[in-house]
DNA sequence: GACATACTTGCACAAGTACGCAATAATCAT
DNA sequence: ATGATTATTGCGTACTTGTGCAAGTATGTC
């Protein structure tokens, strides 16, 4: 794994080593349809603008995606991108690969 | 999953997202034995203080397992552990579970 | 057009973090 | 004891980050 793949993963991690964001992720988790913002502020007490930004970071390191349908814009998580990178590395702590 | 395991979780994850960390798993990772700072220095390029905090970091949320020999200390992954974990997030993210 | 709704962006601020250097602690070798 | 080796800790610095508020943009409704 070459260090730009590395700087990749890290960025992944950190993305999700947030309180605030790795909430965001669990609660898009149990939702089978794509959420709105103003949904997912309630899963953290935090303002709306916040929110907004912690969805941008995890839009750019490809955790969520979006979708706008007029005035709202709906997120949705790519789950089998980033099952995968984790266990990807799990394995690797592993030993399993 | 409540409040504080959630908590526990991003810290793990936020301790494998900063890159120089993540080097040092990848180079644990490939170590049958123990190894000390001063070998685990050479896969990044930092003060050997750097290495010494990153250890301590990842030592606090579990990532690597210390044990002093001498005036040498040999670090090791959890392996088990860490893997287990990765595999449980991306489980759910997967909705496997 | 006027207003409401959904979301983002600019700004300021407090807190956290990664880093290098120098000093210190602990252990080993002679 | 003296000095070398291994690693940690204190300190200062530059940078990043999470946050709230206020303002702005975009779209829908009346």
């Amino acid at each position: 794994m070459d260090g730009a793949a590395r700087q990749e993963l890290a960025d992944l991690l950190k993305a999700l080593g947030e309180f605030n964001r790795l909430s965001l992720v669990y609660e898009l988790c149990q939702c089978e349809s794509p959420q709105n913002a103003t949904c997912l502020c309630d899963c953290c007490n935090v303002d709306s603008s916040v929110v907004s930004r912690h969805l941008k970071v995890l839009a750019q390191e490809g955790v969520v995606q979006m979708e706008k349908r007029g005035r709202e814009r709906k997120y949705s998580l790519n789950r089998a991108e980033i099952a995968e990178k984790l266990r990807s590395l799990a394995d690797q702590i592993d030993g399993l690969s």
